[in-house]
DNA sequence: AGACTTTCATTGGCATGCAAACGACCCGCA
DNA sequence: TGCGGGTCGTTTGCATGCCAATGAAAGTCT
C-alpha cells in the first residue's frame, strides 16, 4: 500500500443506518448509502464491462441498432423514445452510426418532418455479431448475483424506472 | 410497470426468458430486458427527481459537497475517488463549485502536487440546507418500493458495483 | 545519488444527456 | 378554410464521464 498520508477513514463498524441518515454527525447524510450513488456506481461498472467487451460500439449506439433490429425502421424521435434517449441525444448517436454506414436515413413520404432510420446491411451484420456479446455483458454485470437475485434486481429496477 | 415484474417464478415449459434472449427472433435480444438498460433508466428517473428538487446543484456537485462535509478537506483526486469520479471529471466539478464560492482550493504543503479542497462557509451552509432534500430525493426515487424491497435493492446494487 | 515507478493535476478529445429555442410541418377544430 | 396546438428535427449551451498524454513532484530501489 501507499504511505502517502492517505487516511482511509476506517470509521466505526456499528450497525449502519440503511437509509443513509446517520445520527453521529450533524447533517445525517452518507453519500454511499444513497440510492442515486449506488445506481450510478452500478451503471459505471456496467459501462466499463461494456466498453471492454464491445470497444467498437458505445452502449447507446448498440441500443439504437438493437431497437432497429427488433422493431424495424423508425423515425429518429421514435427510436429515441424506444431507447430512452431525448431528441438531441439520439440525433448525435444516429449521425455517428450513419457516418459509419451502419444505419441509413431518408425523409418520410407521409410526414415530411420525419427522418426514417433503418439498419443497413453492414449494421444488421454488426448487430448480429454483437448481440451475443451483449448478452455476455449482461451476464458479467450480474455475475456477483445468484440467478434468483438477478431476476429480483431486474424486477426492482423496472419498478423504479 | 411492465410484465417483467413476475420474474420470480420458475415458470412453465416455454415461458419468457428473463435474460433477454428470445427464441422467437433471430438474434434473441430484447433491449428492455437488459440490466444495463434498466440501470440507465432507473438512474435517469433518479436524475430527473434530483434536478426537480435541487435545481441549483447537480448530483455530482452535491456529492462533492457531501463528501467534503463527511470527511473534511481532501485533495482533488482523493475526493474524486471518494465520490467515484475520475480525475478529469472531478476537476470540472470542483472548478464550478469554486467559481461559486462553495469550496476553496489551496496547494498542499507536504505534497506540492496536491490541491487541497475544502468547504467554505457558504458551501457548508448550502450543504446543511440541501442534505434533508437529498434524503427526500432518495425517498422519492425508491417510493415505488416497499421498505423491505428498498433495502434489498440497495444491497443488490451495492454487490454489482 | 540516480534511475525507475507512481501519483497528482491538467488538458484535449469524443460521446452522452438534458434544457431551451427555432423553423417546418401536421392535425383537429371553429 | 384558416388557425392554434402539438410534433419533428436541429442547434446551442452546459455538465458530466472517460481515455490518453503530459509535466511536475514523490517515493522506491539499488
Amino acid at each position: 500500500m501507499t504511505a502517502a498520508g492517505d487516511a482511509t477513514t476506517g470509521k466505526g463498524p456499528a450497525g449502519e443506518d440503511p437509509q443513509g441518515a446517520d445520527p453521529r454527525d450533524g447533517t445525517g447524510y452518507r453519500l454511499t448509502a444513497q440510492a442515486g450513488h449506488l445506481l450510478r456506481r452500478a451503471n459505471q461498472r456496467h459501462l466499463a464491462i461494456f466498453s471492454a467487451r464491445m470497444p467498437d460500439l458505445t452502449p447507446r449506439q448498440f441500443a439504437a441498432l438493437a431497437k432497429l433490429d427488433e422493431e424495424g425502421p423508425a423515425s429518429q424521435n421514435q427510436l429515441g423514445r424506444a431507447t430512452s434517449m431525448d431528441a438531441a441525444t439520439i440525433k448525435g448517436v444516429i449521425d455517428r452510426l450513419a457516418r459509419r454506414g451502419l444505419v441509413a436515413t431518408e425523409p418520410s413520404q407521409e410526414d415530411r418532418r420525419r427522418l426514417i432510420v433503418s439498419l443497413t446491411e453492414a449494421g444488421a451484420e454488426l448487430f448480429a455479431r454483437a448481440a451475443p456479446v451483449a448478452l455476455e455483458i449482461t451476464e458479467e454485470t450480474l455475475a456477483p448475483l445468484a440467478p434468483e437475485e438477478r431476476r429480483l434486481l431486474t424486477a426492482l429496477l423496472d419498478r423504479i424506472s
